[in-house]
DNA sequence: AATCTTTTCGACAGGATTTTACATAGATTT
DNA sequence: AAATCTATGTAAAATCCTGTCGAAAAGATT
């Protein structure tokens, strides 16, 4: 059972109806007060939680949901809206697993939704390690060799996104797509700047990262 | 090449030429029957389709056309008028990639479409395989009897097309039109260039790419 | 206001691509 | 078989692009 937090009862609908059709029992909730009920019913495998909603948002709605015992363990995946760089942090911080900017792909939803689900209880530390890179998605850290790799938003979100998809070449539109948003206009060096500064934090290891011309980046296999 | 099937003239010619002008290829078609005989004639990368349409519905044409083995991967984006929320899940169930609402803003649509093609593509096959030559298309990797071959973003498509099209014989328009994108219309060069720099880089198995005399290059079937 | 992050700009280098010009091979005609 | 013509191969030069980099503007956050 996943529970989905979200006032607008389209984006709601659509979720829920998504959900089904790939199989999971799911149900749509219009607000923090409609989910403290539905938890006392039942306690989910997932909960799905926007952000902004009148009276009691995301936040809020979260910090009390990690304060009840039952609920506490219960993985949550932040619906933000796109620009909110800062709420994504933020929520990952109060204990949620993992977020996703609106507008989104349904393909790309599920796709969360089944490897948050994935990684069980949300217990396990979930870390990606490549080499002497090691990312801790949800405590937002990043280790070079043991040393601690200070990045911000978007750095960390690129390096994550390239060690997820570790050995395929991304290009720059879906680097785009995927880390700025939906839709981003425009033909700029905004991700090419943001490899330079990612590899140049990563000191020796920021190599690893490859150019590869004419269509995007990736980083290697471990071969 | 897009396929737009719509109803409405004014829509239809607005999709269209928004599409032209972003660069895509793209046809405006006013039903269901249209595109039947539109498909045809050519396979497209992707479909529009209009869920409200005097006659046959989007729907029915949906399901229709995913019982077609060859159209079935298409990806296909749902346009449906505002208010039939229900209606856009339905699409996705029945195997829709997106939907978009009406009205829609064009910078919206245009990334929409952006977003299915680019998913669309992973979906296809990983690797190609001749003989010796081994294609990793997500990878960007080449390799000849195991040892990596570098190649460039040209080499690396001249040769994906021909493998894809074994056997059978690409003449230099198909060549250019489909790794060059344009209709070049004098005498060029290039294919030519291109196919000495692809066999010199594969080595031995260089060889495997024929001139056919008069009509073009193929990679030979592994007979 | 001060600081930090993110985006944009412009110049630059080096590689990729295309063009050019010519050589060579295959076909055709005489 | 020689002459001729066309299609293809080759090398080098010319051009075009793309990624890189420093810096600075623009935005956010404190």
């Amino acid at each position: 059972m996943i529970y989905c937090v979200e006032d607008e009862r389209n984006i709601r609908e659509l979720l829920v109806y998504t959900l089904h059709s790939t199989g999971f029992t799911a149900k749509g909730l219009e607000s923090g007060a409609q989910l403290y009920e539905a938890l006392e019913q039942e306690i989910p495998e997932l909960i799905l939680l926007d952000i902004m909603m009148p009276g009691e948002d995301g936040y809020t709605v979260l910090e009390k949901i990690k304060r009840m015992p039952e609920v506490k363990g219960v993985p949550v995946i932040m619906v933000t809206a796109k620009g909110a760089e800062f709420d994504k942090v933020k929520g990952l911080d109060m204990g949620a697993d993992d977020y996703i900017t609106k507008p989104f792909g349904m393909m790309e939803f599920i796709s969360r939704v089944k490897a948050v689900l994935r990684r069980g209880g949300s217990k396990t530390e979930e870390e990606l390690v490549h080499g002497p890179i090691q990312l801790k998605i949800k405590r937002h850290e990043v280790f070079e060799n043991g040393r601690k790799v200070e990045l911000t938003l978007k750095e960390f979100e690129l390096l994550r996104y390239l060690m997820e998809n570790r050995g395929i070449v991304l290009n720059r539109d879906q680097l785009l797509t995927r880390i700025w948003g939906y839709d981003f206009d425009g033909e700029t060096r905004t991700v090419d700047v943001h490899v330079r500064t990612l590899r140049q934090k990563l000191g020796d290891s920021g190599s690893c990262i490859e150019t590869v011309r004419g269509v995007g980046y990736r980083i290697g296999d471990a071969e």
